[in-house]
DNA sequence: CGCCGAGTTGAACTGAATCAAGAAACGTGG
DNA sequence: CCACGTTTCTTGATTCAGTTCAACTCGGCG
């Protein structure tokens, strides 16, 4: 599939959207490449840009006393940014790295707002996006102040077995809130069964 | 204040909102009085409405295994709803009980679902209501991923002191994510200091 | 080869949970 | 206004999930 037409499958996901809108949103776009360990946004920067992921993967993650903290994992299809900075216009507390090659349009923070602006299209798919983000969120935090870590590798087996398998033990753990040695041993325990 | 313009405030704190469009949200508004522990909303029950509250506080919470576990208060001059539900029009995970008696507008979702459709500014009000709901979801997330219960503890009391002062330990605890026990013995250590 | 980062395993440690027993606070009815 | 039962909060003793630290294995790669 083409990239503009990967772009317009997703956003029509959302929301039927009108072709003139959807010419308008995508006409200047560019498409940016991003090898293996290099940035999309980093920890301290003011975020300027949205991005579709056309392929590759990403993680979100911050840092606390020198220690990293995945908040989530990104894939083709879908839409990349450090949400709280591009809200907020405060520096990212989150960093976007790329954990596997990745081709992805730009969009620019300014046009996004101009798209918002223009069209009540753009203002319902900047809704739904952000419901959709607030639902993720909302299911992690239960996730993490209900479930045992074992529970809670159970639960992202069954839902997300692709990530499971592709992300490293460092990354993963992170993102479970757990220790690497600690989720090593879980899922020794799992083998077994 | 009288409670139009308290709902008023409150929503042109989000973007500034033409008067009759502010006029076609509030002329149908009902006022319903909810009493100490009962429920604007059940786990289990779709729900059905937006609560714009003019006076009083609420908690939202979960169970798992027959515990409670607390995800938000809510206090004077905020909008609660189950979002959750009210957004994907599943069944709610969450409660939502008054914590103290209190008034609120009642706004069913067809009405708010009418006004997103009727007006551009409906839409950007739902999208930055979102968004800022996101941001609180971030935060308590990046929270319990990174910090002890004690620093979670720390945390709350310099952000919000009268919420650790007005609301019992029992449900302090279950949004710190933590015994009651556990909270009881960090608040001593305070206490000392 | 030899190095290096990623993953595993073991042993000791610790923050918080659990269990159990009191103490304080609260409302309700006599 | 006090006596009571009920619930909330505190305190102590014990247990446990997950951390920490350290040593070892493995596969990739210069």
């Amino acid at each position: 599939m083409n990239p503009i037409d990967q772009l317009k499958a997703a956003l029509s996901s959302f929301t039927e959207i009108p072709d003139e809108e959807f010419h308008f949103f995508s006409k200047n776009l560019q498409i940016k490449s991003f090898e293996n360990g290099t940035f999309l946004c980093r920890e301290g920067q003011i975020e300027q840009h949205i991005f579709f992921l056309l392929s590759g993967a990403t993680r979100n993650y911050f840092t606390r006393d020198g220690k990293e903290f995945t908040v989530g994992f990104h894939f083709e299809d879908e839409f990349i940014t450090a949400f709280y900075s591009l809200l907020t216009r405060e520096p990212s507390p989150v960093s976007i790295e790329v954990i596997q090659s990745s081709r992805t349009f730009l969009i620019p923070r300014a046009f996004l707002y101009d798209f918002y602006d223009k069209f009540k299209t753009g203002e319902r798919i900047g809704r739904l996006i952000a419901e959709a983000q607030y639902i993720k969120r909302l299911e992690r935090e239960m996730e993490l102040l209900s479930l045992t870590a074992e529970q809670r590798y159970a639960k992202l087996m069954e839902r997300n077995p692709a990530l499971v398998q592709g992300i490293s033990i460092k990354h993963l753990s992170s993102y479970l809130g757990i220790q690497p040695e600690s989720l090593s041993r879980i899922r020794k325990q799992f083998a077994r069964n």
